[in-house]
DNA sequence: CATGAATGAGTCTTCATTCAT
DNA sequence: TATGAATGAAGACTCATTCAT
């Protein structure tokens, strides 16, 4: 007889735009952003066509908050390892495997983020605005490898973290790539252990 | 003014066709597959909207072709290096060096074909045919690596075989992606130096 | 904190109903008919969207109502002085001016009524009802004049009654306008003026 | 056999694109532009749907080129009796005449035009762009008026084109309005006769 | 072989209306 | 009574594809 109160509301609203949020990430992530209609998202939730725009305003607000949300999730998990609040007797092997291993479990937890995001990435035509994101975000991780290296000993520490990051990038398309071959399991244990000491 | 034989209505066709694939690559690659439409192709073409039609059954049909096209010359210029054609005598650093480089040379100098691949490849939605030729193609990689490092006295073969894909994949990232950040160059030297010797 | 008594109800109901008519009303006469949402009007009168069906069925029996309350409202100012109400010895030029001036300022005291209920007249494809009520007003109108000018003296009481009531449409018009030129009210005093007397 | 010329191609698309114009404007005249929808006019041209959008951009552009091609129309016909070329020997009562008939019979002959142009003026949430015209339009007129009957000796000129403004204006929305009550022509003579000397 | 007008299914988006609370 | 989430039909617009010339 009452009406519903704010709160009531406003549960059911956070709640219905988890779930599309989440719904639209893995059917952007498997049939990619131009690949993917309104219809689709709203099969998949099990809601009405119509009901994303009490949501988002556009499918391209859909996106963007898709990515919002993930890279949220994502450096809020592991970023406060990194920035600033790093000092220079953390730089560790231990710290150092520690962080690898942290990113790659997230990055499993999130794969339909990681498949949309470097979708994106790749495609000039698309979303600017998230490249930038992108390339600080490495940069951050390219810095701290190099002090990494040198603490360690290197006797070309830009070598090393260069060497270390490209491999940490292709980790991550293993583990993105939908038809998988091998363990990524594997892949991690014996690159860490490569990785651990400088080469150079 | 003379009626022009059969060769030369060939010719042309053959040339016509290539231009539209060419051109289809590059919007492909910069707009995907679905964010590309017929009309772009065609005005990037510089033809007719309906010509394609007279090439190729459908836009599909047209994405299978550039498709088909790419690998056959990629595969056209390095697998003869591959297939069984090497012997065991071959397995030199410097064969090991000259493959790698030639790979990386014959990548960039079809950048826009890769990043298509690899958008296809990484969208489960897509084209499933495409991925069998992917990873045939990477076993091949992967048992000449380890072939390679046994023979150059590795302790674990197939880690270094793995370690040195894994850059491999990185090093593709780095170049297909739109947003270059540092010289893929240097990287490559980097990568290729570290490679030469097994780790393990 | 007594319950309220049923009449408190009702009450508020007229309330909540005028307010409704009201910003219905302006967003109406603002946008038209088609280019007004029932959200626009629901976040213009600071209410729940759903709320305009627990007074009115659809939002064309809003549009039926409003245009009801406003003939209403315009006719109950002015027409007892019209309808048989008058008899021949009223038929004076103060009469004349004062129903005229009367008029105009009823019409700017509705502007968006007369807004909307122009638009709605002038787009066949709309409303068939509301015509009705304007031919009839209209003619009365124009008998009235007539038998003002008879009596004034005109050679030609027709034409001085069309060309007043053309007149007369001419000014609504100007009122109307939401672009306006020149001042409404110097108008009306040149024109009365020159009406005052028969012409023919 | 062979390819349709450039001119086929152009004589095509001018035929086309002025049955669209014409339709919609009548449908945009019936059913105002917000309640008329792509697919009516299609239906009533005989197109299908998607046709207009070869010829318009948008359904706002399409209602810019209506507005264009009936003011340009329109201007066309009677402005050149207007703009700087009317010198002073020639505002005399004939003329005077002979520019209202004319206006008239123009505006009769494009009646659709007007009823959605003047749809659009009252409205203000739509197409500001259009007003200035409108304003510019009718400075000229009253300008003119204004000498015209300073040149026949009136006592007000301003008070005397004002008056014939008006008059003017009430006539035209008794042409537009749908439904007629008694002849424009009646009218028409009516007031011209009244008009063409000072009243003041 | 080449053109581009034409089609219509499908997409994104809006919005009148319903309904549980 | 009042709320706003939810629905789905309909509207604006796109685009792969066809076809007459």
């Amino acid at each position: 007889m009452s009406p519903k109160t704010k709160e009531q509301f406003e549960e059911i609203r956070q709640e219905k735009r988890e779930l599309i949020l989440d719904t639209a990430l893995e059917v952007f992530a498997t049939h990619g952003f131009h690949g993917t209609s309104i219809s689709m998202i709203a099969k998949h939730a099990g809601i009405a066509k119509g009901l994303m725009y009490n949501y988002f305003e556009s499918k391209e607000d859909l996106l963007r908050a898709i990515i919002d949300k993930g890279l949220k999730e994502v450096l809020g998990t592991y970023t406060p390892l990194f920035e600033g609040k790093i000092s220079e007797d953390q730089l560790t092997p231990e710290m150092f495997r520690g962080v690898f291993k942290k990113f790659f479990i997230v990055m499993k937890e999130n794969l339909n983020f990681w498949r949309l995001y470097y979708a994106i990435v790749m495609q000039p035509g698309i979303m600017e605005m998230i490249v930038n994101d992108y390339e600080s975000m490495m940069f951050t991780h390219l810095d701290l490898l190099e002090k990494y290296y040198k603490k360690q000993g290197s006797g070309n520490p830009r070598a090393d973290a260069l060497h270390a990051y490209i491999l940490f990038d292709g980790i991550c398309m293993n583990i993105i790539q939908p038809h998988k071959e091998f363990s990524t399991n594997e892949l991690e244990e014996l690159v860490l252990n490569g990785l651990e000491k400088p080469l150079h």
